[in-house]
DNA sequence: CCCCGGTTTCTTGTATGCATGATTTGAATA
DNA sequence: TATTCAAATCATGCATACAAGAAACCGGGG
């Protein structure tokens, strides 16, 4: 059984390096040959990701990664504010705050952002910029939001990779930055408010590209040429 | 595949419903028998509930509901108040209210409360206490976290199963009907206070009974019974 | 009476085979 | 050339067979 964990974590990690894009097939023929195991053993694990939304499957064709809608995102970034800022509200309430261990996790965390936003893995970059939001809840001490979270995590780079925002890597690291800065001061009120503003811009971004439009990705495709006359239309 | 979903579905209506509790044993070839499928259908049920947190496997022993522990039971807690006030508090930020439909919807649930509370069906009346609060949320527009939800309040029911917790069931419903009425009244803040509340004093109920004794239940059972002298204790 | 060893039974873990249906291919035809 | 229909192909859905391990059971010895 830890065989179909281990298939399981290996699709989550590869969407999160954007190695794999919505979609995409995920043949269980394919993934037994690639694994060494049996299509039990893949069925399992495409049976747990299906739980969690990560992929969908279309009967008697296959699995495939969850294709998110608009509307869909929507309740994503909901989500993932309301959890977010709730355990940060939570430590706040409490007035607790983050011990040296934990901080000095977010901050070699942080490191790690700081060096794949600087180079050229593109993939590793999005992969720790959004998993840091699951060790930040990981260190507020809850594992059930966390594992949720890592879930939402997921389905945002799913989504992102379609819309894709203007990805401004270094500006999403540097409002990390500010979180945690926050917590080490032991103001977790204003990490709540930096966090929620860190989410925020990031719905706006995805706001704006809303609207009921089906054919987005068509139009988007076959969108005329700026600047060129039409010289090829059939109709003139 | 429908008939998994059917399984996953039956297990936790049981286990809302108190019919099943902690630690029972769910065997996959009488669940295969009793509904008329191969084990691996069952098994496929097994894995999703499994991923839910809802069951556990121990290794080539069995699955089993999950006993929640205390410091989990916390977590659970803590996961429920940030998810429903966050709900609550997003839709008083957006200055929104719930429109006619789902405030009769919520009402219609209330008033099935009412009869439950007032029967003698303890099933019932656990199991329409806890889905109120997946059908708020459902109403508030968030299917994700409805969902996550419903699993955390199948995951309260089977701690509160054990740790018997004075079961005001009267009271529950009450403080659901100020939720749902200052939401009619769409003072959206006023419905997260008193949803703050609600959830506020479970959490204290159990919290008294918290601590680090492992030996609760067995304290419990063989605690000398009050005012009789200990006339048959093997070492005088 | 209690304890220890082997065996038996019962459970899940995994692989495989067949059924079913969706998709594609191909040729025949208007 | 475009279209339609049948057959082949390929995917998953489900059941079953076998392997492996855990717990229970039973007999013998102290």
């Amino acid at each position: 059984m830890a065989i179909a964990a281990s298939i399981s974590s290996r699709v989550i990690d590869a969407v999160l390096g954007q190695r794999l894009a919505p979609d995409a097939r995920l043949g269980e023929q394919q993934l037994a040959a690639l694994f060494g195991c049996s299509r039990t053993v893949v069925r399992e694990a495409m049976i747990d990701l299906a739980g969690r939304g990560i992929v969908t499957v279309s009967p008697r064709r296959g699995w495939y990664l969850t294709a998110v809608t608009d509307v869909f995102a929507r309740e994503l970034y909901d989500a993932r504010l309301i959890i977010e800022t709730g355990l940060l509200r939570q430590l706040g309430a409490r007035g607790g705050r983050l011990d040296g261990a934990e901080i000095a996790r977010l901050r070699a965390h942080l490191d790690a952002q700081h060096t794949a936003v600087q180079g050229a893995d593109v993939g590793r970059r999005s992969h720790l910029l959004g998993d840091f939001h699951v060790c930040l809840a990981r260190c507020l001490g809850n594992g059930v939001l966390a594992g949720k979270l890592r879930d939402l995590t997921v389905l945002t780079t799913l989504y992102t990779m379609r819309h894709q925002t203007p990805g401004d890597a270094r500006r999403s690291y540097e409002e990390h930055v500010g979180v945690v800065e926050a917590l080490a001061a032991g103001d977790a009120r204003e990490a709540e408010a930096r966090m929620a503003r860190h989410l925020g811009t990031w719905e706006l971004k995805t706001t704006h590209a809303r609207g009921p439009d089906p054919l987005e990705g068509l139009r988007r495709a076959l969108a005329p040429p700026a600047g060129l006359p039409r010289d090829h239309a059939t109709t003139p």
